[in-house]
DNA sequence: TCTACATATTGACAAATTGAAATATACCAA
DNA sequence: TTGGTATATTTCAATTTGTCAATATGTAGA
């Protein structure tokens, strides 16, 4: 054992990385936030038909997703439409897409 | 709803993705990949001491991130040394070291 | 072999997460 | 206001995950 550097990373930021690695460590989630990556802003019904899940759960997660920062949202009538937070999601999906990962 | 592309992502980089995402979503196991990240090899009981978590604790998750392909190991004598699996996971940390993410 | 040390695995319980139906809320139009 | 639609929230059983002491396994040297 030195005395060398531990960590880079406050704890706050370990928290915020560990909220947004819990997130998208979920199949659902991160099929949401592909789509709306690909796709820019969609409906809570829509994305819930395309994916073929309970609106609840779609809600639900999208929610979680916005909390966190990784998505946003907007008002039109009554409703509301979900798109990603840029820059934040598309850098790391396209580290997740390229060739590192397989 | 129309028909243009759901996913880029096949169901195998998914379910990879997801896996990998559930372990990184979880501090003990984010800070043990950021400290062999900074530091290169180090054996389980160092790791232990570092981080001052019981050594089946941290053998378990060192486990756990090798199967998932993000660290490795190699056993000299009695000790094992684990390390960061190149290239993935140096990007990765480095684009959540970077500005994007707060 | 025996001993000491490093690591891996197991077992048990607490805690957190999942999934989805039921319900509530918000908005618009008539 | 009333009804219809879109979304958000609540609830809870089932499942998964976290935690860590205890134990087992593996390795090297005497």
């Amino acid at each position: 054992m030195n005395e060398t550097v531990v960590s880079t990373m406050t704890d706050d930021k370990i928290e915020f990385a560990t909220s947004m690695f819990k997130l998208l460590g979920h199949p659902l989630r991160l099929r949401i936030v592909e789509i709306l990556d690909l796709r820019g802003e969609m409906m809570v019904n829509d994305i819930a038909e395309l994916t073929e899940q309970p609106q609840s759960t779609v809600s639900l997660y999208l929610n979680k997703l916005k909390n966190c920062g990784l998505l946003k949202s907007r008002r039109d009538g009554n409703q509301t439409y979900y798109s990603v937070n840029e820059p934040k999601l598309h850098i790391l999906l396209n580290c997740l897409r390229g060739c590192p990962f397989e």
